[in-house]
DNA sequence: ATATCATTCAAGCGAATAATTGATTATAGT
DNA sequence: ACTATAATCAATTATTCGCTTGAATGATAT
């Protein structure tokens, strides 16, 4: 049986969503939104050894979803396409709204910390546009240095307990971290609520932020 | 090593990745974004045989994608949700322009036939509202009685030489299919550019129009 | 009841994928 | 040139995937 253009191209296509058909790969692709990084950064961050991650990242590079350059004795890594975000949110809202499992995961763990409604990129744009609103980046300080929302102030969630006084206790705190359902966020709302700071999470994290269009710095 | 919740949700998304990693699933579900359809009028169009069909379609659902229901003796399937094809589009879209190969396919197959800017959604509107304009449906009868563009008449491919009369020979023709690379209104616009219509090709098919929120009969 | 048809299940086989290990290539610094 | 470091390649093993075949369900019609 001889195939059409169609199935060509249908299988490309289908080679792209099994590069995404691994959680390894869906986790470098979002510590690869926050920038550029060197294959050791990432094995590290995310508990692969080098030659794992190494291999995942070709696959992701055969899939057009990742590019790469060599600077110095690092080859660093980025996203190939601000749509490579798009494409991973819609696969993120598909399988929230499809999928009983994420709805239990989701319950189970990040329910408990943020009881309250996030706050949206509108929502955001608004409040600090009226002046009265903390934004706070609670990621690692090289992944704020590689592009953070505009006035951001930058405070690991490691070292949030140890750093509370340079948070100002009556002025409402936005914080956000990597994406959706990065932990750090909501370990940062739920750290502060306990010490009475009024702080709510963005929805999503800085790469979507990016992808909208909106400023960074 | 424990898993936090993140791994998790990625492992679960990745399933849905993963249920999209294969030619015939991506078939399967641009069939299905036309309407429901028993297992076996699936595996006939898609070459497939029924064992075979009935397992893509249960990874499919098994990811969230498509759902089923029992009519009689026939087992109908159909898309889970519209965001189904959007992400379908998302897909589509990082790998064109990503992947040299895509592209490479679309040169060699699909730019011959048509070497004219295909006509948007919104370009369609326009000129429906103005009124001279006809929309031709040039898939089968049985996925246009499922539903069609707003005024649209059905000639399938097959037939079109032979009912040629039909046309008005001096009002634009726009034709559409199952989607942006259903090879039938590609055809179709060959073959009527050879006997001097003036025929364009909407962008997309009927399943993003009924995405998008367009009105369908 | 029984026959029939659509679909699903279960078993089996070959191919592809994931992770580990150790060797190899490429660059920077001495 | 030599060494150290970053990354990739190559080989291995365990697992999963895709398809076929044949049997088993589930519903309808006679």
């Amino acid at each position: 049986m001889s195939i059409g253009p169609k199935q060509a191209l249908f299988a490309e296509f289908a080679k792209v969503a099994r590069a995404l058909g691994h959680a390894h790969r869906l986790e470098l692709l979002e510590f690869l939104a926050q920038g550029e990084r060197s294959v050791e950064a990432l094995s590290q961050r995310i508990g692969l050894s080098v030659a794992n991650a190494s291999q995942h990242l070709q696959q992701l590079r055969r899939a057009g979803l990742v590019g790469s350059r060599r600077d110095g004795k690092f080859v660093l890594y980025r996203l190939q396409d601000e749509a490579v975000v798009g494409l991973l949110t819609t696969l993120r809202i598909v399988a929230e709204r499809n999928i009983a499992e994420v709805d239990r995961i989701v319950r189970g763990y990040f329910a408990d910390r943020d009881c309250m409604e996030p706050v949206s990129r509108e929502e955001l744009l608004r409040r600090t546009r009226a002046g009265a609103v903390t934004v706070l980046d609670v990621r690692p300080p090289d992944e704020y240095a590689l592009g953070h929302l505009p006035g951001a102030i930058n405070i690991p969630l490691r070292q949030l307990e140890a750093r509370l006084a340079e948070l100002d206790p009556d002025q409402e705190i936005v914080a956000y971290c990597r994406g959706p359902y990065c932990v750090l966020s909501f370990e940062a709302v739920a750290t502060l609520r306990g010490h009475g700071f009024k702080i709510r999470r963005l929805e999503e994290g800085l790469p979507e932020w990016r992808a909208a269009g909106l400023p960074v710095e």
